[in-house]
DNA sequence: TCTGGGGTCCTAGGACCC
DNA sequence: TCTGGGGTCCTAGGACCC
């Protein structure tokens, strides 16, 4: 049986395990904390029941917040936090080592920083197989104080569909087991948009075909599943009906890598984007770095904001291809501004900028280049220093110069 | 005033080949 | 100038996910 698990609210948990005294208190992490300019991007439960959503602006939320006040609503404190990514990707990994040591979870993966696959070899003994699971969700919550639900079933997507289940109902103490025989109830009560891989444009198509639960969908016969629906919507077809159709695979290194930050506000000053740009591009090469890749492309875009219909509109991207695969902070800093340059158009007010590193090899099985520049073996040095140290301060206490002079189209590490 | 930041996979169609 | 009938590989963009 396949077993999913998944962390509930996660980022707002992660907050209240290293603030135990906040559990029963409304609590929201904001991706910014500048200018009330975030939104809501997780919330537990008595924050939800102060009617707050995951997605809302925060000035929104807090209507004439005012700095260094405490966000209150309706009288209640509602305690705020900023994201924290790397805090939630460390915890991540905790929980992944811990069941990893306990050795009941076969082919354990992560599927998400929050949400994790794997297989007990158990298949008709719910009981036993329930014993299994509380194990391992038990170990997870004593050790990282992270709440979890937990789903199994024959399938990836029937064990998300019971994992649904499990947080919908309390009853299920956050275990939820669907054996084949509750198949059929399970998924006649479960709206076709809740299902895994169904988004916004599938399910427009299945609204007008009156399919308005998984299964419905799965009524549908495998002749007009294959001939309507491409591979992907097929897989879930079969999955829902209980046969194995996808594969979740272990990804070692990322495939691309992304950088990208909407600005507190907007500059159409090409020197400060710039600046921007060259920060966010250092932070990716840094990552790229530190899973041992290359990468042979590099993307640039900008974005003014979708959201003043009042102001001229405007964005636009463009790709760099290198010659060799690339890891260096200069190298991609000199690329990523040449190519913002191409895009960059005065007078539009950009409030969203971003860099996207693509086509990424290892850094190992790299092909040596006989007649490489000896420069770059001494700027591959550099780095790789300049990278321990940050690595040591947890932060980019030494980085890469940026562009604010358009005639300098080759900078090394200056400082 | 203030609206996130990442990822993966699939596929149609173009470029190129014989 | 006109002309067939295949292949493969690559890529941009869409759709989905958290």
């Amino acid at each position: 049986m396949i077993v999913h698990i998944d962390c509930n609210s996660y980022f707002a948990s992660c907050e209240i395990a290293d603030h135990p005294e906040l559990a029963d208190k409304p609590v929201i992490v904001s991706s910014s904390n500048d200018n009330n300019g975030g939104i809501i991007l997780a919330l537990n439960k008595p924050a939800k029941q102060l009617g707050l959503k995951r997605g809302l602006p925060i000035f929104q939320a807090f209507k004439g917040h005012q700095p260094d006040e405490p966000y209150m609503l309706n009288g209640t404190e509602v305690f705020f936090f900023e994201v924290d990514h790397k805090k939630y990707g460390r915890i991540s990994e905790q929980i992944m080592s811990i069941v990893l040591e306990q050795e009941i979870v076969l082919n354990f993966v992560q599927y998400s920083v929050d949400e994790f696959f794997g297989e007990i070899p158990v298949d008709d003994d719910p009981d036993e197989l329930r014993q299994y699971i509380k194990q391992v969700k038990d170990l997870i919550e004593t050790t990282t104080h992270i709440p979890v639900s937990c789903g199994s079933a024959a399938t990836y997507t029937l064990a998300k569909v019971a994992t649904h289940y499990a947080k919908q109902y309390s009853g299920y103490n956050g275990i939820c087991i669907l054996p084949e025989e509750k198949r059929e109830k399970a998924l006649q009560l479960l709206p076709i948009e809740e299902v895994w891989g169904i988004g916004r444009a599938f399910r427009k198509h299945l609204e007008r075909t009156n399919i308005k639960t998984a299964w419905d969908f799965i009524q549908k016969s495998d002749e007009y599943i294959l001939n309507v629906f491409n591979s992907t919507a097929v897989n879930t077809w079969k999955e829902l009906r209980g046969i194995r159709a996808i594969e979740l695979k272990k990804h070692d290194q990322r495939q691309s890598i992304a950088h990208t930050r909407t600005l507190t506000r907007t500059s159409h000053d090409l020197d400060y984007l710039l600046q921007q740009l060259s920060s966010y591009t250092s932070a990716a090469a840094f990552k790229l770095r530190e899973q041992h890749s290359c990468c042979q492309q590099l993307t640039v875009f900008l974005q003014t904001n979708r959201h003043r219909t009042d102001l001229p509109q405007y964005t636009n991207e463009q790709t760099h291809k290198f010659a060799s695969p690339e890891s260096d902070s200069g190298t991609l800093i000199a690329a990523a501004a040449q190519a913002f340059r191409t895009i960059y158009r005065p007078g539009y007010e950009i409030k969203r900028l971003g860099v996207i590193l693509d086509k990424i090899v290892d850094a190992n099985t790299m092909q040596l280049d006989l007649f490489e520049d000896p420069h770059k073996q001494r700027l591959r040095k550099a780095q790789s220093a300049v990278d321990a140290i940050n690595r040591k301060f947890d932060r980019e206490l030494v980085h890469s110069g940026s562009f604010t002079d358009s005639s300098d189209h080759n900078p090394g590490i200056t400082k």
